[in-house]
Parts: structure tokens; sequence; C-alpha cells
DNA sequence: GCCAACGTTGGC
DNA sequence: GCCAACGTTGGC
């Protein structure tokens, strides 16, 4: 199993968001960077469990848990020439953008500030936390994504629950 | 709103 | 293939 971080800018879609969709599921669009895309194309798979980050607000932080809940598949906002993430190089007999569905997996019955995260020595090295980091989709250790867990209050059964 | 950092674009 | 210019991101 592997291990991400997803960042959301809550304006525009939150964890509570995620959690009020049908299915508490949702289509993870708009991701227009290639490191992103190749993470989810190469790496990802369904049940991965991932962060859910919220960022450009006023309290950054990973608000909850979530599970990915499909294939990476074509984006379908890439065809779409009246949506924001519209790309005319893009058609779907050659599509270039990919998306995975998440699931809301688990909340955490307190908020992870980045604050929080940057005061754990344990979590120093996350891709995250450096400089100019604008990745909207990040691979995190196993050892990161627990011990984010365990400062979010989840305990070691509910942690271990989720893989 | 500022600004540093980064990815992408496009001229050459 | 280089690299300057530009747009975007995201914390503050």
């Amino acid at each position: 199993m592997n291990f991400w971080l997803f960042k959301s800018e809550p304006d525009v879609f939150s964890f509570a968001d995620l959690k009020s969709r049908p299915h508490r599921r949702e289509p993870w669009s708009g991701v227009r960077n290639y490191q992103a895309r190749n993470f989810m194309r190469d790496s990802m798979l369904p049940g991965d469990l991932g962060l859910f980050y919220h960022s450009s607000c006023p309290q950054p932080g990973v608000a909850g848990i979530l599970r990915i809940a499909s294939e990476p598949k074509p984006d379908p906002s890439q065809f779409i020439p009246s949506d924001e993430y519209f790309d005319p190089k893009a058609s779907p007999d050659r599509p270039i953008w990919q998306l995975v569905d998440v699931a809301w997996a688990a909340d955490l019955p307190q908020f992870v500030s980045l604050e929080n995260l940057r005061a754990a020595p344990a979590l120093a090295d996350m891709q995250i936390l450096r400089r100019g980091n604008r990745l909207s989709i990040t691979p995190v250790t196993p050892d990161e994504f627990h011990h984010i867990c365990s400062l979010g209050g989840l305990s070691p059964k509910a942690i271990a629950a989720l893989s």
C-alpha cells in the first residue's frame, strides 16, 4: 500500500465537501501537472490512503483521511472547451490528464495544522514542507502517514484498521 | 497583496 | 536544446 498527500483549496473543495458527496466519493479532477499526473498514473492503486490537505486558506493543514477509490482514468474536464481545465492539446483519442476517484476514509479528531507539521521532527523531510513545493499530489512515507494520523488523534488501533 | 519559487512556454 | 519571460502557487 502507498500513501499520498492531496492538496486542495477548501474554498473550492474541502474535506467536508468530500464527506457530503454521494457515497462520500468524488473524482479528483483538475490536476494539470505532469509529476502529479505520473504519480496517479504509475504509482497509485485503489485502496491506497491519502492525507487531505487544505492549502491557500487561513488555516492550512491536514483535515482528514481519504482512500483511492478507482484506477486512474482520463479527466473529462480536459475535453470540455468551456471548462477552466480545458486543454486544447488533448483529445478523447489522446488524453493527456488523468484523475482518480477518492473517497472519505476517516475523520481526524484534531486538525493537524501546517504549524503542527513543521514542529514534528519526524516529518522534517516531507515534500510538502520543502520550500517552493507546488505539487498538488505528493507521496508520503508510511511513517509520515502514521505520524500525522497520530497527531490527528487517531489511536494506533484506528490507524491499523485503515490499512 | 506581496513575493519567492517553480513549471511551462516559445523564440532562437 | 537553451533560457528568458511569464503564469501560478501558496504561505505570510
